[in-house]
DNA sequence: CAGTGGTCTAGACCACTTG
DNA sequence: AAGTGGTCTAGACCACTGC
């Protein structure tokens, strides 16, 4: 016998139905009431599973009707997001890294905003190309606090993946603020990702905090266009993407 | 007197109090059941709010810790990510658009594909290019299902919001997944954007449906890469952003 | 009009943080 | 050990959908 069902398992339960075509794209769902019956729990818990794959887009709901099926379920998480590794391996690819340089400096004016720091405080710089089954498709240039800097040190930059060794050490990244824009590779990028001057970047800007919204890194990562696309979903209920004006 | 506060307006409050520094960035924020006090509320109702404000970012929560503010909230909902003039409306800018083409076709293969519809099925192309107070940034190549198509005619679509117009008919854009990645302009593009063929844009391609999840719309969005960039958030807890590998 | 989802309450217990 | 957030229950009322 199963133990009794918490909001999650039950997450999981009704993703793992719409997978297996117990409920096709399209379809009514069955009413909170019925589940709830069915898997023993109560209406609240119920309302809590349904939010969550709300959140993940997989269905929708609308007062006084019974929702639908939106999408299938997706395997996708924060970890992959974070980590090029743990996305690579999710996607079958075999991810590796060439590290270009690592070295401690003092903070420009850019990474002093970023990072929370006084210009001149002492920051780390990782400049590495990130390859997928042996193509170059990202440069990744972070610049991490001096807590987490004087921690790579330790790590085998080229084999591990840098979060799950932080991670190891008590050092977890929680949030995140990503800007992403197009911009042409300059004849640095082009050459570390053995492509013309000028082809098309995907660009992604992120900010990482720990846990209380203190800032961790902060990274310039650029994408071979022709390799990359970011998926977004969203509802009227839920706009986690903004448009914003070029911040230059 | 004030009459009793719903969630979204407690909310509200909490926005405005962070923005107005009563809870600076990283300050702990008061308990469930001193703010479950203080506004005459039940202590789901309090969690009901501070989930609206998890999920824009603004606050962290943990188990066993109060939260802490993680930045300040921000304008930001679907209505502006889906609609151009209404995002150009709240930025300050003037929005305006110059329509090149409309024309009734039929579905190619990848209509038919985002459409849910069969190669062959008439759908309604249009194609507009995007300004800012005068200023060319963004081309919209955008394939309507019929139903919406036909409506188009009836709109000044160089003077008015298409969502505005739609809403009007009843037609509620409401669900959407967006893919952006980068692209080099071609000839075409560089000469409806004004710039050089070869410039980094920003591509969004957006699907969008109504309540139930039918698509209404699948759209091929070129923004100039200086001019625009996307942002999200997001944490551990929720990751609507996904990357993905270029569907060619 | 019955059914369904949206909101709210009051109370309980547990897991975790903090002093 | 006390405080705090996370989970769950049981029940109530309202707003909206769809027959």
């Amino acid at each position: 016998m199963s133990t009794v069902l918490g909001y999650r398992q039950l997450a999981e339960r009704l993703r793992e139905a719409v997978l297996d075509g117990v409920h096709p794209l399209g379809a009514k769902l069955p009413s909170e009431h019925e589940i709830a019956e069915a898997y023993s729990v109560s209406r609240s818990t119920v309302r809590r599973a349904f939010a969550l794959l709300t959140e993940e887009g997989v269905i929708a709901s609308h007062q006084g009707a019974r929702r639908t099926v939106l999408a299938r379920p997706r395997e996708q998480n924060f970890g992959e997001l974070r980590s090029f590794s743990r996305w690579a391996r999710l996607i079958g690819e075999v991810p590796s890294g060439r590290t270009i340089s690592l070295e401690r400096a003092m903070a420009d004016d850019q990474e002093a905003e970023k990072l929370g720091l006084a210009v001149g405080d002492p920051v780390f710089r990782l400049t590495r190309v990130r390859l997928l089954s042996g193509r170059p498709v990202m440069i990744e240039r972070t610049a991490y606090v001096e807590r987490v800097g004087t921690l790579l040190a330790t790590v085998d930059l080229d084999r591990e993946s840098i979060c799950d060794a932080l991670e190891l050490f008590g050092i977890f990244l929680e949030h995140a603020e990503h800007a992403i824009d197009a911009i042409n590779a300059d004849p640095a990028d082009a050459a570390l990702l053995e492509t013309a001057a000028g082809t098309a970047l995907l660009r992604e800007r992120r900010r990482a905090t720990d846990p209380s919204g203190s800032p961790l890194e902060w990274s310039d990562d650029r994408y071979l266009g022709d390799a990359m696309t970011f998926i977004v979903r969203n509802s009227v209920a839920s706009a986690p993407l903004a448009r914003s004006i070029r911040d230059r």
